[in-house]
RNA sequence: GGAUGGAUUCCCGAGUGGCCAAAGGGGACAGACUGUAAAUCUGCUGCAAAUUGCUUCGGUGGUUCGAAUCCACCUCCAUCCA
């Protein structure tokens, strides 16, 4: 099978300018093709994942591919799918959070010498003079399209900063400078960065006279139609220090049984007649199918040693059996037994299970509080540092929530 | 620059002097049922030394025994006019 059509089969694909030529360049390994990033927080999420795999198996089949870390664009901040503005990071913040996508796209990109490319576009967007840049650039966007495509005309409702109205043409901007530079000629992205992307597939046409294509990939929605990837404390992170790959494994083992098929397809490497088996499975059977693609996940991101640990673990807490060796710890030490003693509410506050003392209050009232499988009842339970010791105690606050609490 | 309408808890949104930690809905969380799923039902949803106390209704001051609510100034947003 031609990577078009694996991607295709897979349902990655959600938009392209012009599908026989896109088809054709990357089958035979003739594309040269970008991927922008934002650097909008300090660690790649589960979209970024989708993009960064998606350029995995293109460079696989011979074509070039371009990362963009957008620490230019970033200083803009893009509008699409948004209701509201986003808060103006400080030049800092966007040079930190640079450093940190280099190192996580390294992990799972090759670049160097004839592989893949790395550039940031600070270094063309940073510097622009203005009047400059409107008369060479700003001459070719009609400010009556622009307002008809579909990001911004979301905005109109709730107001949208030209700083933002400006997104696009930086987007395009970039387009054109790598199309010069680097004989890009292929942009890929989230199916929210279309407008974006025809931008500057219609800026190289009116600028250079040339060719250039777009494609884009579908957001992973849920069946209930929202972003994958979103939890309540916010995004699936591929940084172990901001979503352990427990809390990562459990994710994706936590995914709606409508959503497994599709997440497997999307988002693993693995066989398509492999999954096609799964999609016969029913009812509980299912259960396996979200065991594979947490694992699968877990693997691509952490490696497989996290990923056989967070297995692991989630065996031995939800099924019995299975190693408890690896799971979530909290220490805690002596200055939290205030007369060799501490609280269960403290218990839940320390070991980051509840927020404050009132919510573990209430959570022990509700009955969600067990310490080594036996149901706290009293708010008032006490625990002396000695019952901590050694193996320690299992806390769990609801079904899916614990830790094993240690002392020294 | 002018006119008008706004800013309330995680979100939407009611409240226009005490009965307000603030209706209702959504979400989140917990319990029951399950398959670590969905749906459903129940509870719960500011903080704490917890039948009480403390902090919250864009910000700062003021009026009042008492302010989310009234007044002044400021900040931000939307709509219309330029």
């Amino acid at each position: 099978m031609t990577v078009f059509d694996e991607l295709k089969e897979r349902g990655l694909l959600a938009q392209l300018t012009d599908e026989e030529e896109i088809r054709e360049l990357i089958n035979n390994g003739k594309a040269t093709f970008y991927i922008g990033f934002d650097p909008t927080a300090d660690s790649l999420h589960v979209g970024h994942f989708m993009a960064l795999c998606l350029m995995k198996r293109l460079q696989m089949a011979g074509n070039r591919p371009i990362a963009l870390i957008g620490g230019g664009t970033a200083m803009i901040g893009d509008p699409s799918g948004r209701s509201d503005l986003r808060t103006m990071m400080t030049t800092e913040t966007i040079d930190h959070n640079c450093e940190c996508f280099k190192k996580q796209m390294s992990r799972f990109i090759e670049f160097g010498e004839g592989k893949a490319l790395m550039v940031n576009n600070a270094q063309w967007l940073r510097d622009l003079n203005y009047i400059e840049f409107i008369r060479d650039i700003g001459v070719h966007f009609s400010v009556n399209r622009m307002l008809t495509a579909e990001c911004y005309r979301q905005r109109m409702e709730k107001g949208l900063s030209f700083l933002e109205f400006n997104y696009m043409i930086m987007q395009s901007y970039d387009f054109l400078c790598l199309y010069e530079k680097y004989g890009c000629n292929m942009q890929f992205g989230g199916d929210d960065q279309w407008s974006n992307m025809l931008g500057g597939t219609e800026l190289i046409r009116r600028k250079l006279g040339k060719d250039a294509y777009a494609m884009t990939i579908t957001l992973l929605l849920n069946s209930e139609g929202k972003k994958m990837g979103k939890t309540q404390k916010g995004a699936v992170w591929l940084d172990p220090g901001k979503t352990s790959p427990f809390e990562f494994y459990q994710y994706w083992r936590n995914v709606d049984d409508a959503d497994v098929i599709k997440c497997l397809k999307m988002l693993t490497f693995l066989p398509l007649e492999q999954i096609k088996e799964m999609e016969s499975w029913e009812g509980s059977q299912l259960n396996q199918a979200k065991e594979i693609l947490a694992y699968e996940l877990t693997q691509l991101v952490h490696g497989t040693e996290e990923a056989g640990k967070a297995k692991e673990s989630a065996r031995a807490l939800f099924m019995g059996g299975g190693s408890a060796a690896d799971m979530p710890s909290c220490v805690l030490s002596e200055d939290d037994f205030g007369d060799g003693k501490i609280d269960i509410l403290n218990v839940l506050v320390k070991a980051g299970l509840t927020a404050s003392r009132s919510e573990a209050r209430r959570a022990v009232e509700q009955g969600g509080v067990t310490v080594d499988n036996e149901k706290v009842t009293d708010i008032k339970t006490l625990y002396e540092q000695d019952q901590f010791a050694g193996e320690g105690m299992i806390v769990k606050r609801g079904k899916k929530n614990f830790k094993r609490i240690i002392t020294k």
